[in-house]
DNA sequence: CCGAACATGTAAGCCGTTACATGATTTA
DNA sequence: TAAATCATGTAACGGCTTACATGTTCGG
């Protein structure tokens, strides 16, 4: 139950619109929690029959753009989100499925698709260090530390798996039988 | 959508009924994939009926314990599957989206929560370097290979969350105001 | 033979994905 | 003013979680 939350913050940082918050999520939070905007939209409503939020315009107010804004209510419980105590989240990975399934099977997963996923991680990894290079570079506060670990953590991710596909790949490169 | 294939991948490794499958996910699968008794069920009634395995044995022989193992049929799924190519995972983690509501907002996560984040990770790490010393010490075939490469990963991935946990710490010590 | 533990299964509900639909706004 | 695009929204569906339910075996 990340997403109602994830939407708090990031309209605490900048009131926004929907399909405004759509593309920030594209850009930046979808790095750690993505969302179409067909969810954003379905968030937002919620968050603003609850109080939450507010947009100062009709229910379906199709096609015409919404401007949103946390209310108080809505700090108070993100607030309350943050204190609450948080599960360690388990690794969940389908590629890891995969080795195993290759284990159990002889050959199947083919190089070139461990290579697509090699390079976008590499992409990715690009990415997060121009980030870094550009946003991160000068003396932090608090607030900006947080940030860069934020960041941070998803370079490890992402170097992380460029090892994991690396050795994927001479492994899938050795003969089946022994 | 990897559960059935993970399914299939532990009985091909040995023919199971569904409560030993449901143990040997939570001792082992689990740590990448993890799923209750009750989504197992479900999941080999579905493969079942689509006749990639089989148990011998009525449809609702609630009780009764069965007996299921893979295939031909069942093989070549998980066979077609892994040449299928594959999208890399995105990062996905709630922790991340607890940073930023934390910088978006100053204090409110506690150091309490996060040591007890930092515990788990150690202790599973513990567990996965316990497990890589009993079972992967050895000089070893493509198959031991690539399910050490399994386990490597999970360990790359509690030690990169062990660092992040600390640093998370460090920063949430500092005072929020500038 | 009775209760406890085991093995299997059903039901409700939420989150997230995909495909599609509708009202406004811009632009040629 | 018609077409393209933007902004918002609905509908259907599947995976996963949680709580609960039913039948079987086993130990005393």
């Amino acid at each position: 139950m990340s997403l109602p939350h994830a939407l708090l913050s990031a309209l605490i940082e900048k009131p926004s619109s929907g399909s405004e918050l759509a593309e920030r999520f594209d850009r930046l939070i979808a790095n750690y929690w993505h969302a179409p905007h067909q969810q954003i939209y379905k968030e937002l409503g919620k968050l603003e029959a609850a109080g939450l939020i507010e947009s100062g315009a009709p229910q379906d107010g199709r096609g015409r753009k919404r401007a949103y804004k946390v209310l108080p209510a809505g700090k108070k419980e993100l607030k309350r989100w943050l204190a609450e105590p948080s599960e360690p989240q388990a690794l969940r990975d389908e590629f890891m499925v995969r080795l195993r399934a290759e284990a159990a099977l002889g050959t199947s997963i083919t190089a070139k698709d461990v290579k697509r996923h090699l390079q976008a991680h590499e992409q990715k990894l690009k990415f997060f260090r121009e980030m870094e290079r550009t946003e991160f570079s000068c003396i932090e506060g608090r607030e900006m530390a947080l940030r860069h670990l934020i960041l941070k953590a998803g370079i490890g991710y992402e170097e992380l798996w460029l090892s994991i596909c690396n050795s994927a790949l001479e492994l899938l490169a050795k003969p089946t039988a022994e």
